[in-house]
DNA sequence: GATTTAAGGTCAGTCATGTTGACTTATTAT
DNA sequence: ATAATAAGTCAACATGACTGACCTTAAATC
C-alpha cells in the first residue's frame, strides 16, 4: 500500500479510504468488546461495570467526578454501575483526607482480579495486533487515532490521571455546566 | 516515539503500550460517534438508526440477513429500527426478482441525503486525522486495526457486500445456528 | 459566621437498543 | 409433498443511557 497512490497523492483522502477508516473503527470495536462481555455476563455486569473497572484500576484513587469526565455519563447513570461494583466488593471508596467531600475509588483485590481477567483479553488481542504489524504500524496506528479523539481529551489517553488532574481542573473551572451536565443520548 | 524503545527492543510490547492502545480504542469510538449522535436526536433517530442507513447506503441491495451478520444482532432487534426507517421514507425494500423471499434494502433519496449528513462529520474527522498523520501513519492505522478484527470479518471492512457475499454464503451453510442466533447480550 | 459552591448521592420516570422465545407467512429447494 | 430459508411479528425483559428534582456534607468565599 506504499504504492504511488498513497505516497505521492494527497488523493488517498478518497471517500472510499475514509470510509474504509469508518468501518475499521466500527468492527474493531466491535470485535474488541465481544470476549469481555461475554465474561461480564457471568457476573451479572455489563459493559458499562467493566469500563468502571478499567478506568479505576488506571487511576487509583480517582474521584466520582474524575471518573464521569472520562466516561461521558451522568452521575444516575454511574451511580447504579458504581453502586453495584461496591455493594459487591470490587470497589472501594474512601474519603480524601484533604478534602472530606472526595470519595477515592480503588479497585479491592477482588476488583483487580476481574480487572485483569478482563482486560487480559484486550491485551492480547493487541499483543498480537501490534506484533504482526510491526512497531512503525504501532507508531502509525497511534498517531491517526490520537487525531480521532477530541483534542481536549487528547492527553489523558494512555495517562493516568496524575499526570492530567493539573489540565482537569484547569478545564473544570474554565466552565462547568451546573449539577447536570449536557449529555447527548446513548444506548451503544 | 520512534525512539530506541520501540525501534530496536520489542518490548514495546509492554503492557503500558497495549493498555494505550485499549484507551485509544474506547476514546476515538466514544468521539467519533458523538457529533452523529447529535444530528440523530433530531430526527428521533439513535446510533443502530445509524449503522442500518450508514450499510445501506454502503451495500444497495443488501438483504436483510446479511446486514444483520454485519451489525451482529438480532432480527427482533433490527427491525424494529429498519421498520421505523422504512415507515419514514428512509429506506426502500424490494422483493429481490431472483428470489422472492429476499427484500433488498436500499436508501431513498430521503436516506441518502441523511446518510450524507450523518457520514460527513466523520469522513471529516477521517481526513483530518488522516491529513495530519500522513499517508504512512494512515498504512499502519490499518494494518493494526485489522489485526483487531477478528480473522472472518476481516475481508468485509471497507468492501461492500458485492465482492464477500460469496465468502458469507459459505459462512452461512457452513453452519447457522437455527433461527435465533447465539447472540451475546450488549447494550453498547 | 453566614452564605455559596462543590462533591457526591438519591428517587422517579423515560427512552433506545439489545436480548429470548414462540410463532406465522411466503417462497424456494429437496 | 415436505423441508428449509428469508422475513416478519408479538410479548416480555435487561441494560444503560437520559432528564429533573432534591438532599447532605464539606469546603470556599464574602
Amino acid at each position: 500500500m506504499t504504492d504511488l497512490k498513497s505516497t505521492i497523492n494527497p488523493l488517498f483522502l478518497r471517500e472510499e479510504d475514509l470510509r474504509q477508516g469508518i468501518e475499521l473503527l466500527f468492527y474493531a470495536y466491535r470485535d474488541f468488546t465481544g470476549e469481555p462481555d461475554r465474561i461480564l455476563q457471568t457476573y451479572g455486569f455489563g459493559r458499562a461495570h467493566h469500563r468502571a473497572i478499567y478506568f479505576v484500576g488506571r487511576n487509583p484513587g480517582i474521584t466520582v467526578t474524575e471518573l464521569l469526565g472520562i466516561l461521558r455519563i451522568t452521575k444516575q447513570s454511574l451511580s447504579r454501575v458504581l453502586g453495584a461494583l461496591v455493594e459487591q466488593g470490587f470497589i472501594a471508596q474512601d474519603a480524601d483526607a484533604g478534602d472530606r467531600r472526595r470519595r477515592l475509588l480503588t479497585l479491592t483485590a477482588r476488583g483487580e482480579a476481574l480487572e485483569a481477567d478482563l482486560t487480559r483479553t484486550q491485551i492480547k488481542r493487541f499483543a498480537r495486533a501490534y506484533r504482526e504489524a510491526g512497531a512503525e504500524a504501532v507508531e502509525g496506528f497511534r498517531r491517526v487515532l490520537m487525531g480521532i479523539v477530541n483534542p481536549d481529551d487528547r492527553a489523558r489517553v494512555g495517562n493516568p490521571i496524575a499526570q492530567s488532574r493539573k489540565r482537569d481542573a484547569d478545564q473544570q473551572s474554565r466552565k462547568r455546566d451546573a449539577d447536570q451536565q449536557s449529555r447527548k443520548r446513548d444506548g451503544n
